[in-house]
RNA sequence: GCUCCCAUCGUCUAGUGGCCUAGGAUGCCGCCCUUUCACGGCGGACACAGGGGUUCGAAUCCCCUUGGGAGUACCA
């Protein structure tokens, strides 16, 4: 922490949180840590209404999990940092000195109005067709009588100045223009005393010599008043980016109503935080390789801003699952692997298997999961009691009416019950022995005695089987799948 | 409606005037491996929204059209 880059996250505290959010959160990670800045937490709670209990601890708690925790801010163990505090509701002082000031030097002001007022006026613009905004009604207060009023129940606007372009320069967008007459007089000072995030935010990015503002894009026709508001103050107004926005598949804002949105809805579901994060890096950003898969340690390395394209990404719940599963199989050790899928274990199971032959079960079904959860489906086949086992689908029909079977199975039961200890190396040289002696192969062989063991078409090794169960559970199996044949 | 942003395979994207008969990844299909499935390997189909310019040359620059998105609160 060197250079006098300083980034920010700052969510409000209004419950899960949003993988949109994590991606914001990313960014600002990646970029203040690629150069050697600060990362900073700020938490921007001043809407009263929306504030959910518990926010603060889940939102802690998740971003230490991705490995994203912050330098300064709020955490665990407290707020840290020179510039605090950094929950914008302890801040309200600090508002209200800057607010004076603006209404001192008339580049805000107080307004009276009514909601209903405000709310009539709108609808009548709607009606009309013209833009909604403020009709400025209470700018033409006489400061005597604003000053006067002002125990009346009230907001602060800020006052846009006529006839002005604003120019807001933007890393990944370049320049943008707006005219000062398309601007509202945004409320800057709530009539709750706290202030809007419009406003809190440009007090707080300076106060904290915030000199990146990296966030979605939903802000950029905001920034316009946010420039309007750094000038007002005569403040040096921070670098700009704003991100593409995340989009469901029909490419509108990703949203709750088209499927799970919060990253902790991902991580119960058994994704890895590590894929969790090289997916959503990827989502908006690449670097100038074909790298796909990266630690954060490369990402840290790789990232910039420049490289960050402009159009929204579809969030591709596939290659989702693709990258998950790249990291379930291939990357993570295979002690962490065991951990997460012992945990994402449904606890319903009805099994007595030990810890060691969980283990086995386990690594055998590793190929097939991409998240961790998927190991409930492919676990049902070691505790379906073979009573249950259903024989009637046609390509088990199919393999239950091969003429072999029965001698096959019969075979299997005594050279089961023959052998002095079972387990996958003996259950392959019985196969080979039957093979061999009876010239009973491919598919009269494998799958049928596959179907006998399972129930089933697919599933893993066979071998497997004897490891984990009993010579009594599967001469039974053989036993009973004889009993149901054709 | 108004303002602003955006536009390469279904999706994530490479591409910054010649290296592009447009590359990678995912998904899909096929083959191989495996006497299952999966993993893995190999291969295939699939895109520069349209129209005008500029230029010897345009996916790349400019304009228009079209399409998509976002914002439009005393929410962030």
């Amino acid at each position: 922490m060197t250079s006098s880059i300083r980034a920010r996250f700052a969510p409000s505290p209004t419950g899960y949180i949003h993988v949109g959010s994590v991606r914001t959160a990313l960014y600002n990670y990646l970029f203040a840590k690629k150069n050697k800045g600060t990362y900073v937490l700020r938490v921007e709670d001043t809407d009263q209404t929306r504030k959910v209990d518990g926010s603060i601890e889940n939102l802690l708690d998740v971003m230490n999990k991705l490995s994203l925790a912050s330098d300064e801010g709020p955490s665990a163990q407290g707020q840290t940092g020179d510039f605090g505090p950094y929950y914008q509701s302890e801040r309200l002082d600090l508002y209200q000195k800057y607010i004076e000031q603006m209404i001192e030097s008339k580049k805000a002001y107080r307004c009276f109005c009514s909601s209903e007022r405000l709310d009539e006026m709108r609808i009548n613009q709607t009606a009309k067709g013209l833009p909604t905004r403020y009709d400025r009604k209470c700018l033409s207060l006489s400061i005597e009588e604003s000053n006067s009023r002002a125990n009346e129940s009230h907001v602060v606007r800020l006052n846009v100045p006529v006839n002005e372009t604003i120019l807001v320069d933007d890393i990944i967008r370049g320049k943008i223009q707006f005219k000062s007459e398309e601007i509202d007089d945004q409320v800057l000072l709530k009539s709750d005393g706290f202030p809007t995030y419009h406003f809190a935010n440009v007090v707080d990015d300076h106060l904290m010599k915030i000199s990146h503002v990296i966030r979605g894009e939903e802000w950029l026709l905001s920034t316009a008043k946010h420039v309007l508001l750094y000038q007002a103050l005569s403040w040096e107004t921070p670098k700009f980016a704003h991100l593409p926005l995340l989009l469901n598949a029909d490419k509108s804002k990703l949203s709750k109503r088209q499927g799970d949105v919060a990253v902790e809805d991902f991580l119960n579901a058994g994704y890895l935080e590590e894929a969790l994060i090289n997916f959503l890096a990827l989502l908006g950003w690449h670097g100038n390789t074909d790298q796909e898969i990266f630690t954060l340690d490369e990402l840290i390395e790789q990232f910039s801003l420049e490289r960050v394209s402009k159009s929204g990404a579809v969030f591709d719940r596939e290659k989702l699952d693709w990258m998950n599963g790249q990291y379930l199989k291939n990357i993570i050790s295979e002690e962490r692997y065991l951990e997460v899928v012992h945990k994402a274990l449904d606890s319903s199971f009805d099994h007595s298997f030990t810890k060691a032959q969980l283990d086995k079960i386990f690594l055998a079904l590793r190929s097939k999961l991409d998240k961790a959860k998927d190991i409930n489906d492919h676990f049902q086949v070691f505790v379906t009691p073979f009573a249950e086992f259903d024989y009637s689908g046609t390509d088990i029909q199919e393999v239950m009416a091969i003429e072999s079977n029965e001698l096959l199975f019969s075979l299997f039961m005594d050279e089961i019950d023959d052998a002095e200890t079972l387990d996958s190396a003996t259950f392959k040289k019985i196969m080979k022995s039957i093979q061999k002696e009876h010239k009973i192969k491919g598919k009269a062989l494998f799958m049928s005695s596959r179907v006998a063991l399972t129930g089933q078409m697919h599933g893993p090794d066979l071998g497997i089987l004897a490891d984990v169960f009993t010579k009594e559970e599967l001469i039974a199996r053989f036993d009973n799948a004889k009993l149901k044949l054709p």
